[in-house]
DNA sequence: TCTCGCAATGTGAACGTACACATCAATGAA
DNA sequence: TTCATTGATGTGTACGTTCACATTGCGAGA
């Protein structure tokens, strides 16, 4: 049997066994400039050897630094958060950075605050606010919190820092698809109300609707769930003056192909639909989906990146959008 | 201007406005018992006028305890890990923990090694790995950890504490529910060979299908992907003594039905196809798909319980298997 | 040869908190 | 009255690390 271990060991374990002082094993560590090669191998040995690990929390206390970085994102699990979550995760652990993940309920504006306490209580670096609503940002001002925030997905101008796919173009780009193939009524299924993004895309849409001279039926503000596009495709049977739909996620397409299709309608020869985000299944629905594409990926990496130039003032960040791309696939046809 | 705040306050600060030591400030936030409610009233006054905030690392340095759940993941954005991820954080945050998350690259050893350091020189005191595969096994073991580990979804009879969906009858209630329909030609569409819950699904059919003396095809092995799906639904396309395939997940299931509905075949005319998860958009693939259902987001709560049940030896702990639950849609039918 | 300068290393704090123990007043029983 | 008991609070110390500031040794230039 092994005797009880006591305790972990420390720095000065690591000092007497290596026959060194503290200092020269901390200096070890941090690989400060001036140490011999061959005692900074004999320390490394040593640490090896006894497993040690150096203790966060001790150094956090000294620094005043946590080296961790705060993720505030919505409680539901969509492809493209969860993925630009994934990309924050991977990047910050590159960069030497510990993620700490809180999710708020969406439309529930305590939660937005609590989630802000929450990580501010574990003092965090920075944050990085994930497919944000307006409210994230109220309760940001009314924290008066004093680390630096990036936001995704935010188009917003008054955001502290954003970094954003450009919502806007991609929205215009599937719009202008579709007028190009000819629909002259085309129906827009928006996303929530504060949502930013939804906001955006719903900005595209009317801008180049606008400019088609079309006429412009008001959007339909759904949740981003396909079973709300299901629901509206429904409705929408009851008046048949459109020829096409552009959802603001490709789950609302889906649900809204569902309704179509169970009404007996052509996907996309009675009407077409093209959606947004590009998920895996999108092209494997049925038909498979025409819509937009946007890397969520390199989202998250370029937030991170822009988080960590405020926190070490050192990289230069790529602060252009990010572009999407329209996807063509065939669920967009010209009408009859 | 305000002047440059030089150090957040401490303890001290908020005895000394308060007029009581800090120990007594101490014991307010630990909520002592023996404090006279006046004291405990004047001393939260004051740290709520100056906005104390009680340093975690200074917490952690001196009890040794980090409060921190470390949460293991793969880094591909399924539906089921995500949803329980959620929850997990919920749950623990409930219980006054941080959640700490991290990812592995599914499929290189290196990397949940790699991942389960990154997580203990965080001091985490308990680590919930989601969606194992069965090398997260050899390396804990091999890492030797101190910490207790609980696992997701799987039903390894070896593993250190686990809490799972019972795979096995979820896969059976599929598999039977075909076989009652009358199909006596089932392929299997598996997960990927480590992955555990993908062996108790694949475990599961093959049991069903050897209770009713039908001959057995090997399963294939795919993804998770609906990508493969789509090639693997190609390639059954070649030989046709099937009637009927049961996907390990609902992707898979989406990727099959687009392979066969694109050659021309009814589903569930000519192929009835079942999918495994249910996933929020299966209801409205086309045709709405039948599946088993899973209740991530309880698993994920159970997980914690049962990793607070270790860590603070209170809580008992529902250990049972949470049962899955066949939902019969539209995929499925009698074959011809 | 002496001293200056730099490379390499060591010493004494301090970070903010919780624990163990000490202290003090008030209360009640002997 | 005296002393043990208890409730309420205070004092000293340790946790493991980094920072600021010594201190040493050695080679080069005068």
């Amino acid at each position: 049997m092994e005797p009880t271990r006591v305790r972990a060991p420390s720095i000065r374990d690591v000092a007497r066994l290596a026959g060194v002082s503290y200092q020269t094993v901390s200096r070890v560590l941090n690989d400060s400039p001036s140490i011999k090669p061959s005692t900074r191998q004999r320390v490394l040995q040593v640490i090896d050897e006894i497993g040690y690990r150096p203790n966060q929390a001790a150094r956090a206390l000294v620094t005043s630094k946590s080296r961790t970085i705060g993720v505030l994102t919505s409680t539901t699990a969509h492809y493209g958060p969860t993925t630009s979550l994934r990309a924050i995760e991977d990047a910050a652990r590159a960069a030497g950075y510990v993620v700490s993940t809180t999710s708020m309920v969406t439309g529930d504006p305590g939660s937005v605050t609590e989630s802000l306490e929450h990580l501010m209580a574990q003092a965090v670096e920075g944050i990085v606010v994930i497919a944000p609503q307006v409210r994230v940002f109220d309760a940001f001002r009314e924290l008066a919190l004093t680390v630096p925030l990036v936001t995704l997905d935010s188009t917003a101008a008054d955001s502290p820092r954003s970094m954003a796919v450009d919502q806007v173009a991609g929205a215009r780009l599937a719009t202008r698809h579709l007028i190009e193939l000819g629909h002259e009524e085309i129906i827009h299924l928006a996303g929530p109300r504060d949502w930013i993004e939804a906001e955006a895309r719903m900005h595209g849409f009317l801008v180049e609707v606008r400019d088609a001279d079309l006429r412009t039926h008001p959007p339909i503000l759904g949740d981003w769930t396909a079973d709300t596009g299901y629901r509206v495709g429904h409705e929408l049977l009851g008046y048949r003056d459109f020829t096409a739909v552009f959802a603001a996620n490709d789950q609302m397409a889906l649900g809204l192909i569902h309704a179509f299709l169970e009404a007996g309608l052509d996907v996309p020869g009675d009407v077409s639909v093209a959606g947004f985000d590009d998920i895996p299944e999108a092209s494997h629905y049925w038909p498979p989906l025409t819509t937009v594409r946007q890397d969520f990926a390199e989202l998250g990496r370029r937030a991170v990146a822009l988080l960590l130039s405020q926190l070490e003032g050192t990289t230069e960040v790529d602060h252009r959008q990010v572009t999407p791309e329209l996807v063509l696939r065939s669920s967009t046809a010209p009408p009859r």
